[in-house]
DNA sequence: CGTAACCGCAACAGCAATGATGCAGTAAAT
DNA sequence: ATTTACTGCATCATTGCTGTTGCGGTTACG
């Protein structure tokens, strides 16, 4: 692939991620308008506007898959696994911030594909417990999801913390809440 | 209004407020479709898509507001209030699981009464701070964000935790998290 | 420098959603 | 029981988005 071609086609995924993470029914026009090209360069590319997305969220799951395989999330010490995830996975979702679970519902291959990095960090959570890390009786699937909510919300609700000081925040709040002891 | 006409109403908001939460683009068909009435109906009571989105969030914002009264947010016990505030929201965020933030942007009406409404739960936070339920150095916009999230997820992800339930489990992540003491 | 890839522009067809209207039938209210 | 309000159905015009194609010009690359 050329290279201006390699640019126009990074433009073109996160001008999509941007727009579309505001209004899901963000239009084909807008999304080129905002990568500076064509709309008929967007749909030479893509062959229609399912591709793009599909396209959109392969290079999020590609990302996050590289932070899930550094966090070694069963391998190392917990606690820094933990910070390893949340400072490698702020800035993935900061720059992709279209929303998986609402928009993936018709592509299935993306669906699997975060099925399976979803089935890791479960078993991060599984283990968090089995290690005390976690307080016995806690809801795993709570505890997963409230994991994912801290992350989103601290990438895209505070994006003036910096991904240390973020995860930090995140690890905290997940593990201690924000009450008097 | 006639008695048949109330109900279709109804019909129509909820069904609007359902089929908005899974997909932002819901057509006015298919609103109208699962509300089981002709799409003309839809369009005789609401002059255009605009009008009928603000007849949702207006509906939610009704039913929130209420909550907030009935809560006494600055004048009950802080523990009370938290509690019935958290019981009454998260059945109204079931009944009307419309996202708010992303989809009041241009009805400038419902976002300025949000605002109000989100002022108060502002001014439970600074009052939760100042009478030091909350930790010392916890950043109020932080505290306030999670507060929200906790709701949500509660409500929309775990849908068959009761309310009294799902109040005692969102009081008790945010003010103690689920780490080990 | 020459070629091949890539792009912008213009134009076109197709489609789905929106919004309006007239009319006949049905259900509520007095 | 009668009137009035409301609904469903069929129909139509309009609009915005999608997807395609042809052509001339530009840009990367060997």
């Amino acid at each position: 692939m050329r290279a201006d071609a390699a640019r126009n086609l990074t433009a073109v995924l996160h001008a999509g991620a941007r727009l579309l993470a505001e209004d899901p029914g963000a239009s084909m026009a807008a999304i080129a308008a905002a990568a500076g090209v064509d709309r008929t360069t967007v749909h030479r590319r893509f062959a229609n506007r399912e591709a793009l997305l599909s396209a959109v969220f392969q290079a999020k799951l590609d990302s996050a898959e590289r932070v899930l395989d550094e966090a070694r999330l069963l391998e190392s010490p917990l606690p820094v696994a933990l910070h390893r995830y949340l400072e490698g996975i702020i800035p993935v979702s900061r720059e992709w911030p279209v929303d998986m679970r609402l928009m993936m519902r018709k592509d299935p291959a993306a669906w699997t594909r975060r099925e399976e990095q979803s089935a890791r960090l479960d078993a991060f959570i599984r283990r968090a417990l089995g290690e005390g890390y976690l307080r016995a009786g806690v809801d795993a699937a709570w505890a997963r999801t409230i994991l994912d909510e801290l992350v989103d919300t601290a990438a895209h609700r505070f994006p003036d913390l910096e991904p240390p000081q973020a995860a930090d925040l995140v690890a905290a709040t997940l593990l201690n809440g924000l009450g008097a002891t």
